[in-house]
DNA sequence: CCCTGATTCGC
DNA sequence: GCGAATCAGG
């Protein structure tokens, strides 16, 4: 494969779009994310340049010391390289109706089930998931991946939060115990059909 | 361990 | 010019 005006002006495309070097190897075909970048920094694109140069934008989750600003940053972390995402202009101007509570909302976005408690849950499996609490290899958001468990264990608004990191089991988000306990068959209890 | 981009250097 | 190997980092 070479870089024909077409590959190279996908390369261009994507680039600027903030996608990464191997969705656009990916995409491309026949390069790998190596030759991607290789041919970025050639074309001299090297930094994402375009209308943002500067941008000390860390987002460290340090203590609660926010001096007064309601900065509602909804920081999803999004999965590291989903597939074609062409959307990185989607905004959500629509913060969810959270009025007062708001120290204690659980993670962000996505999916993540409900943390353990006195719910419909069988004793059984909540046990289960203590014994996995136990064994868990307490990752941090960063070491989540797309096969480890992403259970959510502890306050979210402490220290003490981190997540299972167990082997998943096939595509499931969650290790086996996890799973057992995030998708019920929806019959544990004799549900009184309110 | 997974992934990211950055750089180097033989081809 | 090209890109695998390597580096540096999350």
């Amino acid at each position: 494969m070479s870089w024909t005006d077409e590959r190279v002006e996908t390369l261009k495309k994507m680039w600027g779009e903030g996608q990464s070097a191997s969705a656009i190897a990916k995409t491309l075909g026949g390069v790998t994310r190596n030759a991607v970048i290789g041919k970025v920094h050639r074309l001299g694109l090297s930094n994402r340049a375009g209308g943002a140069p500067e941008g000390e934008g860390e987002t460290e989750l340090e203590e609660a010391a926010v001096p007064a600003e309601p900065v509602v940053e909804v920081v999803a972390t999004e999965d590291p390289v989903e597939e074609e995402r062409e959307i990185p202009s989607t905004q959500s101007a629509a913060p969810p109706p959270l009025t007062a509570a708001r120290r204690q909302i659980i993670p962000a976005g996505q999916p993540l089930p409900p943390q353990p408690s006195a719910n419909e849950i069988s004793p059984e499996t909540l046990a289960s998931v203590r014994e996995v609490e136990k064994t868990s290899k307490r990752i941090s958001l960063m070491e989540l991946t797309e096969r480890t468990c992403k259970w959510p264990i502890g306050d979210p608004a402490t220290a003490d939060f981190w997540f299972c990191g167990l082997g998943v089991q096939a595509g499931k988000p969650y290790c086996e115990a996890h799973v057992s306990v995030a998708f019920q068959p929806m019959s544990s209890r004799r549900d009184r059909r309110r």
